[in-house]
DNA sequence: TGTACATCAGTGAACGCGCGTTCACTGATGTAC
DNA sequence: TGTACATCAGTGAACGCGCGTTCACTGATGTAC
């Protein structure tokens, strides 16, 4: 026997998918009033439970956020690898369409990464393997250039540009403007290409 | 006596000068703490006051995170106008160098417009006539073209990409990252000019 | 200028709520012989 | 296969905390005559 994910004794599987239940009402939780409101205690009562049993998952609320927090960029990391295997040559056209689906498939998990930093809460550290993973995969899609911006000048625009449209949208500031947040996106996304 | 404000009596100036000293202390608690751990209870034991006693000054808590974001947009528009008014015709570069000053000198206050929303409140209507005076002072700096984009196309350009260098500098995302997030924002608005 | 009354700011007690977390305990599940 | 023991999931009670909000009340400030 291996030591595979499926070596893993009856109580271990267990663990490991209460933990993923948890997980999972902590996201709706987080859908329903936001990150900052997130609760063991209410998590406990949806599934069921006493609010002290949770206690034997996680050792605080705070590192039931950071699992969150290590999921979500985990996904996002995944998403990108993702393209960039599907495609040859990832352009970044087909990475931006990655990061907007993968954003409005989900607005507060977006938030819980990219939005206001939650007051008191301090994300892990090892987050930065997982957005220098993102940045590599990212800087794959623009070989360099003769002239400057350099490759890496253009992946902070593609990035902030990107998450500036997207933040504005999820967060409703273009409600009631008369236009398609998507049209506007992709050229954001593809003047890019024609800049000095 | 004319309907000034001047004209008050000494119990309505009593008034307003509690309701600005609320304002005040909230505004602290928001840079301490966050908006969404905005407490009645704890701005009046900071004011050496009792709970209750904001009641008289304020209908419950969702007026007063109403009143913030009102000021907060307000004071955005004024700084908008006063820019506007200083320069005969406006360009963009002064314009983003505003709105990026602003958005510095309290970056809670910022966030609590153009951040992740607070789950459960609702910004009042009337902020988008607020929002609607800065979209015209930006149209202003922006005439006509021949060819696209039109300059609406080009004012939601410039308000994504300005939040997105602001909003992800703000939220700490570029720590750790050799570059600066000024230079990045100033090039990022001189695009608007070179582009199709 | 003085008195009688109305207005209003602020208090303390109370209500009901939910939070994170600790602790001693019960009962079920797994392990060793 | 059966028994003795260890491990561990989950419980209920409790602690201390703070929240928003209502209410009956006191005392100070302003108004009318």
């Amino acid at each position: 026997m291996t030591e595979t994910e499926s070596a893993k004794t009856p109580r271990e599987r267990y663990r490991a998918q209460v933990r993923a239940e948890v997980k999972e009402r902590a996201w709706e939780q987080i859908a329903t009033a936001g990150a900052s409101a997130l609760s063991l205690n209410a998590i406990a009562k949806n599934m069921g439970m006493s609010g002290p049993a949770l206690y034997r998952y996680f050792a605080s609320r705070d590192e039931l956020i950071t699992e969150l927090v290590r999921d979500a960029y985990r996904s996002l990391a995944d998403t990108f690898r993702a393209v960039a295997e599907r495609s040859g040559r990832p352009d970044l056209a087909a990475l931006a369409h990655a990061l907007r689906d993968w954003a409005l498939a989900d607005p507060h998990r977006y938030f819980l990464v990219y939005g206001t930093p939650i007051p008191g809460y301090h994300a892990p550290e090892d987050t930065t393997v997982i957005t220098r993973e993102i940045m590599a995969v990212l800087l794959a899609a623009l070989p360099e250039s003769d002239a400057p911006p350099s490759p890496f000048d253009r992946a902070l625009s593609f990035w902030t540009r990107t998450h500036g449209v997207l933040s504005l949208e999820l967060a409703g500031h273009f409600h009631g403007m008369d236009f398609d947040p998507a049209q506007l996106f992709a050229s954001e996304v593809d003047g890019l290409r024609q800049e000095s």
